[in-house]
DNA sequence: CGGATGTCAGCACGACTGACATCG
DNA sequence: CCGATGTCAGTCCTGCTGACATCC
């Protein structure tokens, strides 16, 4: 009957910091256990859209695109390799460099990741209209973009 | 000069799971950052405003209070009680319990670290106008109290 | 030479599980 | 007996550092 009442105090749960790391759990779940039916990580899915969208890179430029640190950008590729989702080649005008190309079993991969990220972010955003849902990424990509670390205090013009 | 392209893939960008991720992790170095200048931790702060305000506790309560798994909040208390900001005495009419109770230096560091973790909200959210601020926070706060363990669907009624 | 690259080993942390003894 | 509690041990993941050999 009594809807379950939040133990957490209200000066907690007003928190910004809070409410926002509440939400990465959240959504974190919801795409996590999706793309876990299909055997994949959210990361998968960054480098094959890093590649589909902005073409074959080098592994250094994917850790760029995605976030992902180089060192850990090894075993992704090795899993993505392993599945036949991208070729690992030595570039032949630089060799420290391996080229990562997708393949066409990687972009087909990469769709049906998409669609599968789609559902959960339609699932996530559920609670909220489509004009809220417009404004909370407005206002995140706003806070986002503005703490980038190039951005620690509010400009690169001295 | 040019201000840094960001080498993201915009479809990577648009997706809020990834946008609210990113948020998080700004939130979180920004609060740590002024907390670890204190030798504190986010939990330590939790754990004390759960005392102050809603009263003594046992640990399980605390946990449930603050979030903290209950094998965790074990070091939690540890730590506070070892800086003397709570004591930990066994309950006398239920002998599993320890009753933890916040001391007058609990409740100062308390309200040090308060002043601390304002200080980084304000920072977090300086990009966004005050009006912004209040969106983002009840947009966040409906998003998040949709979402509770014991709210999967839409309600408990049926 | 300085700097970038790919790789590996390892750390610190946080969320979480399992087990256990105690007790209501 | 069932269930809650406090505690400990240990797992898995992730963000991140350090080091190294290779190469521009």
């Amino acid at each position: 009957m009594t809807p379950t009442p939040d133990p957490t105090p209200a000066r907690l749960r007003a928190i910004p910091s809070r409410l926002i790391a509440g939400a990465a759990v959240v959504a974190d779940r919801l795409v996590s256990e999706r793309l876990a039916a299909e055997g994949a990580r959210k990361w998968h899915f960054a480098v094959l859209v890093a590649l589909a969208d902005a073409g074959a890179a080098s592994q250094a430029e994917l850790s760029r695109r995605t976030g992902i640190y180089r060192s850990d950008m090894v075993a992704v590729l090795n899993e993505l390799s392993d599945a036949s989702c991208i070729r690992r080649e030595p570039d032949p005008v630089d060799r420290r460099r391996n080229v990562i190309t997708l393949t066409a079993t990687g972009r087909r991969r990469m769709e049906r990741l998409d669609a599968l990220i789609a559902d959960a972010q339609r699932e996530l955003l559920a609670p909220l209209t489509a004009a809220q849902q417009g404004q909370l990424t407005r206002l995140l990509t706003v806070l986002t973009e503005h703490h980038r670390p190039s951005h620690p205090g509010r400009g690169e013009a001295h």
